[in-house]
DNA sequence: CCGATGCTTCGGTCCTGCCCGAAACGTCCG
DNA sequence: CGGACGTTTCGGGCAGGACCGAAGCATCGG
């Protein structure tokens, strides 16, 4: 009929109170469990199950299913752009409450993500196995390459260890403030222990910042350089 | 009790087909009587006034009272902008309502996206100035690097007078025929009237479409080749 | 195996809000 | 002044969808 994308769809899924809600406490980037979510939404577990049902159709929305949790995620870059455009919108119309946002420049150069590495440093781990063709990247899922295993067990890792675990070894995890890829799963939280059992970072209690030594960046460089 | 801008009350707005596509009709920054945004959207006259008044008193749209006509514009560039990101998210997702066809081609080309240039022009703006080093682009945010804002004045764009609104110089608008970004933000808008003052193109009345002339084109690809 | 936990599906209720026709209001023009 | 036109208000019909409780699946821990 008329030209142009359909953005009434879109805007009614976020029109919503409970949906909005829900995308706003996923905005950083990180992923929730359906029950949490129904939490901020303020609604009971069937209806956070219907709405989540409807976001994740939408294509608002991915699911990974990890145990008997349900984790949601925003979708892509382009949802966090879209809501971000909205919340500005609000802002400037003087419903003002931002959000504290990855503004602060630490938070956006290193943080936990759950219990990994997030911001610049975090798509710098990424971006380096997968250019050192360690990683192979695929929509449906990341895989470890065999030179990959090679260099993580030289750094010192125990794969076994982590395979023995049902949890993926690697996930790719949307970076609010980079707006790109990190790197998730057992290898990633296995990653961000490292970092952390030999003294390269450490996290600030009560914060998700993740501060380098001097010697731990450039450490941390040479491994992912 | 929640924090965050109130987002689901503008996504709400925006979610109702017919005001979605009154929004559509808006977004090259033209005003438009209530009856012919009734016609656009596909109501009767007293539903598109119903739906006219919430989106002024959300205050989305101005009214403009001109004799017996009221003419609606969108309220302010990050209206047209939050628009734009809904857009940009819909195109990505593949959900255009109209494939754009051989009769779009003139559109594809060029045309006016709020107050810039949009579509092929558009984004080869975009792509000059960033190939030449003149835009510094980063996930977060562009900026004009010292060359470009020598470039800028010498093609007679006033760059004090631009950075004298509260408005951000550059901004990524994603472009939904090309799913590319163009360039929006005050610079942008100051390129569209640079573009139009120079008789290089010129807006057809009643339509997006922005038609260049073929000294225009040749001027433009010589600026922005 | 068992029960506990997390989530989804089902069935049913209720309310918001979209829609139109008719009539009222205001403005322009002859 | 009266009639035409653009717009808004009013009243009422109607559908979509948001919500919850309870029951049904799936998964984990023991």
């Amino acid at each position: 009929m008329k030209e142009g994308p359909d953005i009434a769809r879109l805007a009614a899924l976020i029109g919503d109170p409970a949906r909005a809600n829900m995308l706003s406490a996923l905005i950083d980037g990180r992923a929730l469990t359906a029950g949490e979510l129904a939490h901020v939404a303020g609604v009971s577990p069937a209806t956070a199950s219907g709405h989540l049902a409807k976001l994740a159709d939408g294509e608002l929305l991915t699911l990974r299913r990890q145990g008997r949790h349900r984790y949601f995620a925003l979708a892509s870059p382009e949802v966090a752009e879209a809501l971000e455009a909205l919340s500005g919108l609000a802002a400037a119309q003087g419903h003002l409450r931002l959000r504290p946002g990855p503004k602060d420049e630490a938070l956006r150069a290193a943080r936990v993500c759950y219990d990994h590495i997030a911001g610049a440093r975090g798509v710098q781990v990424f971006d380096s196995l997968a250019g050192r063709g360690f990683l192979a990247v695929t929509p449906a899922e990341i895989t470890l390459t065999e030179a990959g295993q090679a260099s993580m067990t030289a750094l010192g890792i125990d794969l076994a260890a982590l395979r023995a675990g049902r949890r993926p070894l690697c996930r790719a995890c949307l970076d609010w403030s980079e707006r790109r890829s990190h790197l998730g799963g057992a290898l990633g939280a296995a990653l961000l222990r490292h970092v952390e059992d030999r003294g390269w970072a450490r996290r600030e209690p009560g914060s998700r910042r993740l501060t380098f030594t001097r010697s731990g960046a450039a450490a941390f460089d040479a491994a992912f350089g």
